[in-house]
Formats: C-alpha cells, structure tokens, sequence
DNA sequence: TATTTCACATACGAAACGTATGTGAAATAT
DNA sequence: ATATTTCACATACGTTTCGTATGTGAAATA
C-alpha cells in the first residue's frame, strides 16, 4: 500500500532522532552532516530532501523538544493547587527541564542562535505559547496585575530558562538549584495583584 | 621606539572593530575571516597570531562590548534616586541596550552559544558582575528578600534580555518597549522584602 | 506489463577554517 | 655601524563541510 510515505516518515524519524544527539552533545555548528547520515543508514541526500537544509532539521528538532516540554509542563502545572500555583510549578518545571544537556544546548542556545526569536519560529514556541496563555487566565481572575501577557510571559520564561543556564554551569548544580528556584519564586510573585 | 608593540595594537583594534560590524551584520557563523581581514588591509595571518582562532576574536568582542555596556549601566544607575530605583534603572537600561543589533546578535546570542555560559566567559561577564555587586548591597540594607545574590542577578538579568529580544522581534518595538518595561518592574519588585 | 514518479544516492564545486612555513622589518647584540 | 636574531604577519596548503545538480531504482500508476 502506502509504502512509500511509511519508509519516508521511518527515515524522517531515523533524521531527527540522530540530529537530536548530534545537535547535543557536539552543538549546531559543529553536528556534522555527513556523519549524522551514516549513522541511520542514509545520506546528506535524505536530508536535504526531507528537510532543505541544516537549519531545516535543526528546526524539526527543536520543535520536537519543545512540544515535549510544553507538554511535560502543561502536566505539571494542571497538578497543581489553582491556576497561581499552577504557573510557579510549570516555571520551576521548566528550571529543572533547562538543566537537561540537549534542552539547553539545542532549544536555548542553538535554536535562538540560528533559528531567531523563538516567538517567530517555524514551529512556533510551545512553551512560550503555554506559559502565555496560563498568564492570560490569571489575568482575567484579576490574580495578576494588569501587565501584558506576552511581556509577563517572556519575562518568566527568560528568567527561568536563564536561572536554569545558571544552575546547568555551576560547579555543584544540586546545590544551587534550590536557590534558583526561590529566587523564581520571589520573582514571579512581583506580578501579584497587591491584594 | 617600542613601534612593533604599537603597530601590534592598531591591528588589534583594527580586527575587532571589523569583528563587531561582521559579527553583528552576518552572525558569527556567517562571518568570513578572509573577509573580515582583508577588509583592514591584512590576512588571517594576523588574526590566528593574535587571537588564535575564530572564536578568540568574538571573546575579545564581546567582553569590548560587554564593558561598554556594563558602564552605561553603572552611570544610569548611579543617577537614580537610591539603590533600589538604581537596579529597576539599570534593568531598563539593559533592556533599551539589548535593542542595539550588535549587543543582541553578538552578546546575548552567538555569545552563549558559542562561549558558553556568561558567567564563565574569559573575560567575565561585567554587566553580571555589576547587577550581582548592586543587588549584594540591597541585600545587606534588607531591602530585599534574603534570596541567593547571584540567583537574583542571573533572574534580573535573564528576564530584561529576554524582555529585550521580545521587544527587538516584535512589529513595533517602539509600542512594545514600555510594555516590557513595566512587566519587569512589576517582576523585579517581587524580590522586595514586605515591609 | 509499460510508464511515470519521486525519495534518496552519488558526484561535484565552492567556500572556510586552521596550520605549517616563509619573510622582511624592527629590535638587539657585537 | 654592521650583523644577528626575533617575531608579527603573509603565503600556501590540506581538510572538512555544506548545498546543488544529476543519476537511479523501486514503488505507484496507467
């Protein structure tokens, strides 16, 4: 039957699945394309194929590992005591998300570096999306001041994801997560309405 | 008299300021260094005898522009009404720098992703530096929450560059700007002890 | 069964980086 | 003042890698 598709999206997952690898543990730049291939049985002729060019498949990466995260934290916020509390468990979630070695090397370094704006994605950024719209409720509860959501958004998961960079190259991250995580905490509450 | 070591550092200067306009306009990855050399009159020769490698020019660039931009700050802060309105201007100040193409492409994007952590760059990162000493000193006034000073610093930091490449992506920074602005002083404000 | 499609392989050309070596002017020694 | 050494930079080379242009064979269709 359908053959044809069914082998195109087997090779297509062989692709991504190595990029995510490569793209980690060597970064972008030096990910090499040639090398990548072989490992799954194929060559830089699926790739550019499948995907145009090197930025293509770095951006089907990413893709893949936000909409992981986003939903990894959409799960961990709705676990939570309200909406409120719900934001502050998925913006600590995506600390400890950031510490993981191809979240940070592939999503917050090479993707804003080759890829632009996150906002303005191919894939647009699930995450940031996710965290906008949480933001948006409170908003509506009159939980928060009357900020705007996009800012407060970015603002968050900027300081998050940055905390979480922190966390990553310190000596002992164990040690200083915590503090990261309370100083997230004290952040974030900036935003509350002063009831 | 000492010409060699004053020839020397002309072609240093020489290579950096071509390193900031290349860097800036085409990206760290795009920029040629035959290209870049040739452009004031001299070969790769001297760039790999100088800096080493590519990436010993975009350290050298980036601490230049990390400390011009460290400076700006200290003198906007210093003009503010006390420390703590001190540190909201310095925040909006990194804000309103990281508008600039240069500090954006080449400091806050192909910095990290290149050098690595901030924090850990060879030649310091100042404007953290600078936060982290401002936020330190709010701490021992108890102005502040009892929070980790460094956690504090990397949180203000990440949230207003954050805020920044928002505002830069956006349509119509000049609309978004004051946007971004208020969210994080409204954020920044939550590290306030509750007096 | 013949024909067409197309997903991928193969082949090619064009940079670009880093190194190894050369060179000539400045600094030092005689 | 002349000879020697140093060294900052230029030149030349090899390697790697990307993107494209073209070829091909199996699957889909006629």
């Amino acid at each position: 039957m359908a053959k044809r598709l069914e082998t195109m999206e087997e090779n297509r997952n062989k692709l991504i699945s190595a990029a995510r690898k490569a793209f980690a543990e060597k970064g972008f730049a030096a990910a090499s394309m040639d090398e990548l291939t072989a490992d799954v049985g194929l060559t830089r002729g699926a790739l550019y194929h499948n995907f145009g060019d090197k930025r293509g498949l770095l951006a089907a990466v990413v893709d893949q590992i936000d909409n992981e995260m986003a939903l990894r934290a959409k799960e961990i916020g709705a676990g939570a005591d309200g909406d409120w509390q719900g934001l502050l468990a998925e913006g600590e979630a995506y600390i400890k998300m950031a510490l993981d070695p191809e979240v940070q090397r592939v999503v917050l370094l090479d993707g804003p570096a080759v890829l632009g704006d996150p906002s303005k994605w191919p894939s647009q950024n699930s995450c940031l999306a996710g965290t906008q719209r949480t933001v948006s409720t409170l908003l509506e509860q009159e939980v928060l001041k009357p900020v705007d959501p996009e800012a407060a958004a970015r603002l968050i998961s900027g300081a998050a994801l940055n905390a979480a960079l922190w966390v990553a190259a310190s000596d002992n991250p164990t040690d200083v997560l915590p503090k990261a995580i309370e100083a997230f905490r004290a952040m974030a509450s900036g935003l509350l309405a002063k009831t």
